[in-house]
DNA sequence: AGCCAGGGTCTGC
DNA sequence: GCAGACCATGGC
């Protein structure tokens, strides 16, 4: 077990439509995250990682809920518009998580037309299908297999887009590593080559699993939001963090999470 | 039964 | 570049 001390909302972090493998089980935030099976909750000012010790903490956790990064300094600046400030004084902190680009990418593939819990099952039935010890499945993995093969986790028409998607990011056509020091908008149009991605699915792989918090994905509940609050265009302060921004509307107009 | 869901592709203009 | 049909599935 491990105890760290943080303020960040938990429970609107892993409600907020950026993952889709957390569950929260008896007051506990169960999830998967590199293959490392955890199970998270708060007790008072600090949470608590129920099976890491510090140095599986240091090598998964910390990075992945973003705790290197100053959220004090992203929220003072997003403060300068008063929709976002209410939001944040409402609900409280939240961090864009720092998840692995192939799982996001395949994860938002499958989002198209669909809702939270149908993503989220379908993507329970591919790592119970086809990862080793409930990871994410590999790229390789899933190149190795036909639509007839993945029937079993019900997606549908991304079916194809998922197994394309896969062998593109095998064969290495698609590079994500070489892709994680490539500037934003080289790796949008390298994503949008493949099937199935379109603007929305490539930023939501730019905003949460290569971490460009200038990256909003303007889906309809952003789109009415934007049109609704910013007919004129987006406020300045904006600009360096629209995607932390955009998480907070997006968990008001979406009705994701309610604060309690 | 019909509508909706964190869209995208393909075709035709 | 933009509109419209279509895509497979499940919950309400």
């Amino acid at each position: 077990m491990y105890r760290y001390k943080t303020d960040l909302n938990l429970d609107l972090t892993l409600s907020s439509g950026q993952c889709f493998r957390w569950k929260k089980i008896n007051g506990s935030w169960h999830g998967v995250v590199r293959g490392f099976e955890e199970f998270v909750y708060r007790e008072g000012k600090y949470l608590v990682f129920e099976n890491s010790e510090e140095v599986i903490f240091n090598n998964i956790f910390y990075e992945y809920f973003d705790f290197s990064t100053d959220y004090g300094k992203i929220l003072k600046t997003l403060s300068n518009d008063e929709n976002v400030q209410n939001y944040v004084e409402k609900n409280g902190k939240l961090a864009i998580l720092r998840q692995e680009s192939f799982e996001t990418l395949i994860s938002f593939i499958i989002s198209a037309c669909n809702n939270i819990p149908r993503i989220m099952k379908i993507i329970d039935n591919l790592c119970k299908n086809f990862g080793e010890n409930n990871a994410f499945p590999s790229p390789e993995k899933l190149a190795s297999l036909t639509v007839e093969d993945l029937s079993v986790i019900r997606a549908g028409f991304r079916a194809d887009y998922i197994i394309n998607a896969a062998k593109a990011v095998a064969s290495k056509e698609i590079d994500l590593e070489y892709l994680e020091k490539s500037d934003t908008e080289t790796v949008r149009k390298e994503l949008m080559k493949l099937k199935g991605v379109g603007r929305k699915v490539a930023d939501c792989t730019l905003l949460y699993g290569f971490h460009r918090l200038e990256v909003a994905p303007v889906d309809r509940h952003i789109n009415r939001i934007f049109e609704r609050l910013y007919p004129n265009g987006l406020p300045e302060c904006f600009e360096e963090y629209a995607g932390v921004a955009q998480q907070y509307l997006f968990v008001e107009e979406s009705g994701v999470w309610t604060a309690s």
